[in-house]
DNA sequence: AAGTGGTCTAGACCACCAT
DNA sequence: TGGTGGTCTAGACCACTTG
């Protein structure tokens, strides 16, 4: 294909980050069909088999989706919700009700010691920090907070989420960053006051447990991007996860 | 392979339940070694390349793993803790504390509504409900309440647990049965009094609100097997969850 | 009918591990 | 040195979609 040169890279590995790349710039937009895995292999010069492998894996990845007979498609940003599920507690098989999502404001501040830490800054380094409420039919369910380095992002303007955009949609549009993997961590707290108003508690409420939970996301070449706190009313509504193995349906 | 008539299913695939039944039976344990690729593709009449499929998909599935130059081996049972991580809030790059699990006791009751539902049993279902606390460090961070149809597993003993063995364990080496898969709920809820005691709560500390988790578990072979419910202390903790896309390192 | 992805085969060579 | 898994190729055929 291209580096015939010492190859440390499996050739599909190269061809793997050759189309991340192609795609983080904008070459094909969501949705838009690939070449066909016969005209990428003649392109690199490689076999149908090697560019196959290399679509397979970045369907597993979540950066393309595959259909018999029509084709190889880029695949949708995630959703800034993420993975995860409300439900009922205690129902598996619930459809998940809509969630929207409402932009409340951008502003200015420093990283925190944990923040700095899992992004790879340095100790106070600037940030953006994005405010948007999350309501399910109307009730305000979840309250996040994604910061994302100012150095890094320079430029972010608050109209691009007025209109209605995500984050992750607003850095694969503005930025050619994708985000494709996440870690989070869950807990059990008591909402901080602060924060109590925007999502419509107060009084009795306000002793009412909330589900927090922490987000450090990661580009599809691996670069850390954004720190995100959601508190989440969860006495009525459950997060639902599946597990990580076995996404391929097996028979 | 096996099946040259009406071939619904593609040979990969009935190489793959072909292999999981030999695996949940006992053919080979934990960390045992299969079968070359090209010993079973001479057992079974096909292609290397195709038994090469079946077994890297079990690989992703969590049922095998495999080492260049070494063999293909069968892959430890789960742990009755998941996949999830305990660490410290905010903090993503902490090595886990060990957990240790202590075994309380076994008894039986009838499924709740909920449960019957998730587990496509009737209602009211007879259940063994096997309770188990987890320790870190020594001080109590969860209590476990996993929930079994006593029907299927009819004979079940509570000495089996007492040797250490957790409920995955059990299953695997008493039934046959390899849970592969689950969906897991979390919530924030207050800790049901009668809880509280297990997990050395008392006074003050009863006010302090708990990670509530409700799994579902599948087997190999995508029966529903066990409801779990856990409260799980996490103000000074927090479960983290990786994302479930992009589990092979890609470059 | 033409084009796409999905399966299956056969063979070559490489990288790693054991002996 | 021989055995294992990992990569890559070339070609065949099937299943599905679109025109």
């Amino acid at each position: 294909m291209i580096a015939n040169a010492p190859r440390r890279q499996p050739l599909y590995v190269q061809i793997k980050q050759f189309l991340i790349r192609r795609v983080a710039e904008g070459e094909w937009l969501e949705h838009d069909p690939l070449p066909s895995e016969w005209d990428l292999a003649a392109e690199m010069s490689v076999s149908q088999g090697t560019v196959r492998k290399a679509l397979s894996e970045l369907v597993v990845d979540g950066l393309l989706y595959r259909q018999q007979g029509k084709g190889t498609f880029v695949a949708p940003v995630i959703s800034d919700w993420g993975n995860g599920l409300l439900q009922s507690p205690g129902v598996f098989d619930e459809v998940p009700s809509r969630l929207s999502c409402e932009f409340l404001a951008i502003s200015r501040m420093n990283a925190s010691d944990d923040m700095a830490v899992a992004l790879q800054l340095r100790r106070h380094a600037p940030m953006f920090r994005v405010r948007q409420l999350w309501r399910g039919q109307g009730r305000p369910v979840a309250l996040d907070e994604a910061y994302l380095p100012a150095e890094r992002f320079d430029g972010l303007e608050a109209r691009w989420f007025r209109s209605g955009s995500g984050v992750y949609a607003t850095l694969q549009q503005r930025f050619s960053v994708r985000v494709l993997r996440c870690q989070e961590q869950y807990r059990a707290v008591m909402l901080p006051r602060d924060d109590a108003g925007l999502l419509g508690l107060s009084g009795a409420a306000l002793e009412e447990p909330v589900l927090s939970l922490l987000r450090l996301s990661f580009s599809a070449v691996g670069e850390r991007v954004e720190w995100r706190q959601r508190y989440c009313l969860s006495s009525d509504l459950a997060l639902l996860r599946q597990d990580g193995r076995c996404r391929h349906r097996a028979w």
